[in-house]
DNA sequence: GTCTATAGGAGGATAGAC
DNA sequence: GTCTATCCTCCTATAGAC
């Protein structure tokens, strides 16, 4: 049809795909590191190694440049919420999730939203990519949240939505950072201790809350 | 000594003092709505009803501007401080104040740090009205918690600096936020569950836990 | 101290050759 | 698709009259 044989075809695609995929760990990078608005395009190109007019052939816009690399990271927690053991109880599970994620966050490679409205949210929320990976985790979050709170493992009293969220702004807590610069823990700590912070509070438990 | 009267040079330093406090409301406000990088000085301008030049000479920078928008909510916190009835517990006294944070932070009253390392951060640190405002709180608060820890109140696990972070870092909890859009709760409602998830955690507490 | 007008520079995006 | 060179907009900061 087109009169390249398919081999040859695949194999342009797959360069490209490769090509798009460094640019998007250096996006990555980047992101976690100085955040979308002080984020440079010339920056990335320099760490890409090739010219801005060449990044632009592969992404139209910042926001696309950025949207990507959101997109990537939420297909990384897909995979990972796939691979979550099953004989796990759904409180494990949850714990397991944000605890990945801070350790995501404190090796650098975990973009983190602008909380305020942006040029990036406007795209995000556009974007058929990330808002089906929102929802898919979303969902299956909310599903551990709800059996975890029937069982009585969670607070029962907290709206769902509410420890939803909880969860989300754990993942991404400025307190890692803070604890981080203070090199004072190793990152096995500092996860331990905002963990603990997370799910069983500052106040001291007693008996059998562990 | 410098041929004006005393109530004249008075009355001029009383007019400029109102007029930067005129200006810092607006900063205030400004930095809350949109964040350090978003807000622009035009719109500074705009929003206190004078020409750009004029703020310029109340203000050498941008940043100062901003620094000292920080500096007047460290004063408030500091009184606020002051302010609490002595005869409260020591964890009583850090719940009123995130309590109160908290509050500011949905009322649109709180500018937000970048999280990010930022030319606001760097003047912040290099101002003392600022560090030194910084310092006294967290001081009082270390106080508070150390106390709180040694009667068995908070989790004596946790270091006191981890406590005092997840503090800091709860006063501006985008979970605030999303649960405000969200318009399924009253601010009070939002302020009681995040109080409650960060005290006393997501999992279920049992007895005289409370 | 307040204004209008503008300098100066950073950064997102594009033109056009190869 | 990659490059160099350039455009254009926005924003901080200042010059200079009043």
């Amino acid at each position: 049809m087109t009169g390249t044989t398919p081999t040859k075809v695949s194999f342009k695609a797959q360069m490209l795909l490769a090509r798009e995929d460094a640019i998007i760990q250096s996006v990555n990078r980047l992101l976690a590191d100085k955040g979308f608005e002080a984020m440079t395009v010339d920056e990335v190109a320099a760490d890409v190694g090739i010219a801005k007019a060449s990044l632009y052939k592969h992404f139209p816009s910042k926001e696309d440049l950025a949207c990507a690399a959101m997109v990537s990271v939420m297909r990384r927690a897909q995979v990972f919420l796939d691979n979550l053991p099953t004989e796990s109880s759904p409180v494990d599970k949850l714990r397991s999730v944000v605890q990945w994620t801070m350790g995501l966050k404190l090796a650098g490679e975990m973009p983190s939203l602008p909380s305020q409205n942006s040029s990036l949210r406007t795209k995000l929320m556009s974007s058929k990519d990330y808002m089906d990976g929102l929802m898919d985790v979303s969902d299956r979050l909310g599903a551990w949240i709800e059996t975890a709170q029937a069982q009585g493992a969670l607070n029962p009293q907290l709206p769902s939505i509410a420890v939803l969220y909880t969860l989300y702004a754990r993942a991404c807590d400025p307190v890692l950072e803070f604890l981080k610069m203070g090199e004072l823990f190793t990152h096995d700590q500092i996860i331990a201790l905002v963990l603990s912070t997370c799910f069983e509070g500052l106040e001291t438990r007693h008996r059998q809350d562990q």
